[in-house]
Formats: structure tokens, sequence, C-alpha cells
RNA sequence: GCGGUCGUAGCUUAGCUGGUUAAAGCGCCGCCCUGUCACGGCGGAGACCGAGGGUUCAAGUCCCUUCGACCGCGCCA
């Protein structure tokens, strides 16, 4: 019995009687030839069914899409009539001289790739995940995390994993999902790693994760999820906020190019084009952007303490007709706003160095330079209405020499969703879970 | 949670101001086809129009309730 074959290789095997296995992508039935072309992950290819063995043509006439089967037969190249010149394996065609089916496939919902609305899509994901649609689209993501791994661990950073099950001590602000389990004490499942990432720069000075983190909140708009993968990271012996930023912005020029080197054919198939990152991403303080948009809209949100989802768009599409941005950073949100742990910037009293990295209309990533005093941090805590005792055990690394820090977390989906310009983030999401959704619709059939 | 839009064959949709057997494309099944490549041709099966109630001589089409979806908002990544 010949060896598997990888499809992709077939180009250097031709004259050569070959094994490949993988799955029917489509069969063509002419009657007294049959066409099929098989697919496996390294590509596609055309395999024909001659006249002349009864039996062989018999089951290949039975063979239906999806089929998961090993073929034998002889690699040619295809006469000049019929190449196809851009096609992969245009060239070639397998003359099949044997067909085993591996695992035969139940009658088919749709055709892959077909249209789908999203709940339909999300109801046969596990199906819908082998077109090439989506074999691109986490590609695109895989690549993504790889690159963002690759450059971190290039300028020192060290990669940690943070747990996922965490104390009554959460940050506030975004709702947590419960779980009660432990005696005595009520745990929650992380929204982000950030006291821990925080505490590892003391041990580490440069750290990063990917990991998963959860968000009980209840919404349905198309850039949220309940469960997503947050790409943090936390330096320090910083001067501020700004030195976070140089490296995210270093950090996304990687990644464009790695997509560039890596990716090229999966953005052509998904119609995106990889964005434009410039040396220095634009950045203003939120003020600045109210007052630039009150200047060009008429809109007055001077007085808004954030930016709603509408000035954030505006804000993109201003950046990449003024700069040639598909980012910008915006600073300076309101200590009121942000978290207990952000640093106030002590030349803007009331404001803080903190930033929000938007990207193509959404926000991407919020970071900012921390609170590394202990006093204080403390003091950021009781302004909040935050009782400091249930943050005892993230104090105390504040309370032994704590170096200038700050960091950032950034969606890995939202970012996948934003480079390829997908409509929905749960597009970007291998296994999306929303309120109505785990895997399965979770509501009654209708 | 609130607001908007929507819910018709396996999938994607069309059904105008309510009016006889609910339409199409794709898919599926059967037959035909020796060069197709999302093959093609002919034929066929398949929908009680999300569910419940109401108005009317008559409802997929109007009203109410309910379930569900998508989009937007709050919040966030």
């Amino acid at each position: 019995m010949n060896e598997r074959t990888m499809i992709g290789k077939l180009g250097e095997k031709v004259g050569e009687t070959i094994s490949l296995s993988g799955w029917v992508d489509v069969r063509r039935d002419q009657g007294k030839l049959v066409f099929f072309d098989f697919r496996d992950v390294s590509g596609t290819v055309q395999g024909v069914v001659l006249p002349g063995d009864e039996a062989l043509m018999t089951a290949a006439k039975e063979i239906r899409n999806e089929f998961v089967v090993r073929v034998e037969g002889i690699v040619n190249k295809r006469p000049e009539k019929n190449v196809q010149a851009d096609k992969v394996n245009g060239d070639i065609e397998l003359e099949i001289k044997g067909i085993e089916v591996l695992s035969a496939a139940q009658d088919l919902p749709f055709e892959l790739g077909a249209e789908q609305n999203l709940d339909t899509f999300l109801d046969y994901l596990p199906y819908n995940l082998r077109s090439a649609k989506e074999v691109a689209i986490f590609k695109v993501q895989a690549e993504i995390l790889k690159a963002y791994r690759a450059y971190l661990n290039s300028v020192g950073f060290t990669e940690f994993q943070a747990p996922k099950l965490i104390g009554d001590d959460a940050e506030g602000g975004a709702e947590v999902f419960e779980v009660p389990y432990f005696y005595g004490k009520t745990a929650h499942l992380a929204t982000s790693p950030q006291f821990y990432k925080q505490i590892m720069v003391a041990t580490y000075e440069r750290v990063f994760c990917a990991g998963t983190v959860f968000r009980a909140e209840k919404h349905s708009t198309s850039r949220h999820l309940n469960e997503y993968t947050s790409l943090d990271a936390e330096m320090g012996f910083i001067q501020d906020h700004t030195d976070v930023m140089a490296v995210e912005s270093a950090l996304l020029i990687h990644i464009a190019t790695h997509l560039k080197e890596t990716c090229t054919a999966e953005f052509a198939l998904l119609g995106s084009e990889i964005p434009v990152v410039p040396t220095v991403i634009p950045r203003m303080k939120l003020r600045e952007a109210q007052e630039l948009i009150f200047k060009e809209t008429g809109k007055d949100k001077r007085e808004e303490p954030d930016l709603e989802p509408e000035d954030e768009r505006w804000l993109c599409e201003w950046s990449k007709k003024e700069h040639d941005s598909d980012f910008i950073f915006i600073t300076h949100y309101p200590v009121s706003k942000r978290p207990m742990y952000t640093f106030e910037d002590p030349n803007d009293l009331g404001y803080t160095n903190g930033f929000d990295l938007l990207f193509r209309g959404v926000e991407i990533t919020t970071g900012g330079q921390r609170r590394h005093n202990y006093e204080n941090l403390v003091e950021g805590i009781k302004m909040k209405g935050l009782d400091p005792e249930k943050f005892s055990y993230y104090l105390q690394v504040f309370k032994y020499g704590m170096p200038p820090h700050g960091g950032w977390g950034m969606g890995l989906e939202r970012l996948t969703q934003k480079f390829l310009g997908l409509s929905n983030v749960k597009e970007a999401t291998l296994f999306p879970r929303d309120i109505n959704r785990i895997d399965n619709r979770l509501s009654i059939e209708d």
C-alpha cells in the first residue's frame, strides 16, 4: 500500500502512482466519466474515473460530497486544453484506480460555503468550519497570535498563564460570572488577567499572556462576546503610557508584516486588505477628539466622559483620511471613567495616562500607565468606593517595591474581525458564546 | 435590559394595497451525457408560510400575545 501523499505535493509526483486521503469537495458525474475534486488540508485536486472498470465506476457513482475517501491513482499532466491555469493543481489530475470510503457523509444541510444567516451558520458551525472561508479566517487568527507571541518574545517579554478562577476582588466595572463551588468564598471567572500580569511585572519586568476571559454582560452587539481571548501585556520601568503605546505600535507593525508574509492568499480569498500601520499612529487626548468632532460635525460631546461608538467610527474615518492610518490612539480619559489602578497624569490632573486604540471603527485595546505606588493605589481603590482589604493579595506586590509600569489588553477576536472586515465578531470566533448560545442555541426550538 | 427590522421548502430569498392548486435559485432524488471543473439537459419529491389567539365571507399578507433571530444602544475588548 502506498503512503499518503498530501494533495499540495502532487505536482511533484507526475507520472507516479500515489495514494491520497481527504474529503470529496465536489463530484461531477458525466455518465461515462466521473470527476471529483478531492480536498485535504494542503489543497484540492481533480480526479477522474475513466470507463473500463465497472466496479470502480459503480463505487464512484455512489460517493457523495464530503465523503472521506482514500484514493489510489496515477498523477497525470493535463492535456493543454484542459489546464485550469488559475487553479492550484490546475495542470494535473489524478487518474483514479481505486477508491475506498473511509467515512460516508449523511445528507448535507447545504453546500459547504453556501450563503447562510449567522444563526444558521452557528447552528452548523462544526460542519461550516471546514469551508475555505473559515479555514482562511482562523488561519489568519492563528498567525496573528503567532506574530503576537513572536514579537513580544523578541523584545524581552515572558509569557505566563493567568488564572481563570479568581476571588471576589474583581476590579469592578465588567459583570462577572459567579462560580459557587469554593468553601467560604464565592469565586468568579476572570474578566481580565490584570492583577496577575501586574504581579508578574515584579518577577519578569515584561510579561504577556493570551488567554480566555469572561464577561457576564447581557449585551447583544456585533462586537461583544461573553468569552473571548484577551491579548495582554504589561511592562515595567516605563516613563509613562507613551512607552506602552510605542511597543504596541511596533507590535502591530510586526503583525501586519507577518500577515503580509503568510496570509496574502487568505486575505485575497476573504476580499480584505491588510491594514496600514504607520510608524507613528496618530494620537490625541479625549478632549481634543471631542473638540475636533464638535468643530467638524457640530455634535457637542465635550461634556461626555467617554466616546460613543458613533464617535469611534468617525475618528477612525478621520484618521484614515487625514493620516492614512487605520488606527488612532485616544488618551487621557477622565479618572472617573478608568479603573482604580489607572495612573493620573500629574501634568493634567483629573485625567489619566490611559489610552484606547481604535481600529477601523472600534476599540480594540485599552491600556495605560498603572499606579505603582502603594499609597497611591490604595487611594485609587478608595476613590472608587472599593475596600482595599479585598485587594490585599494584589496589593502585596506594591507594598514591597513595584516599578513604574503599564500595559494593555487587546481582544483577539475583535482584532481578527477588523483585520478581515467581518461584520460580526462571532464570525472571527471559533466557538462563540453569548447569552443565547453555548455551541447550540439555548432557547426552546421554534 | 431598551429600540429598530425580521421569522415563507434542507439553504438563500420573492410573494404589490388580504382573494382560487404559495414562487424562484441552490441543494436533494431519478434518467441522459467520454472531458467536466460551482459541468450540462430532462423529470420529480419537498413548505400546513415560527407558535397561539383575534378581525374578516376570505390572511403568508391586518391586529394582539408569545418564542426566536439579526442590527443598533448602554457597557466594554
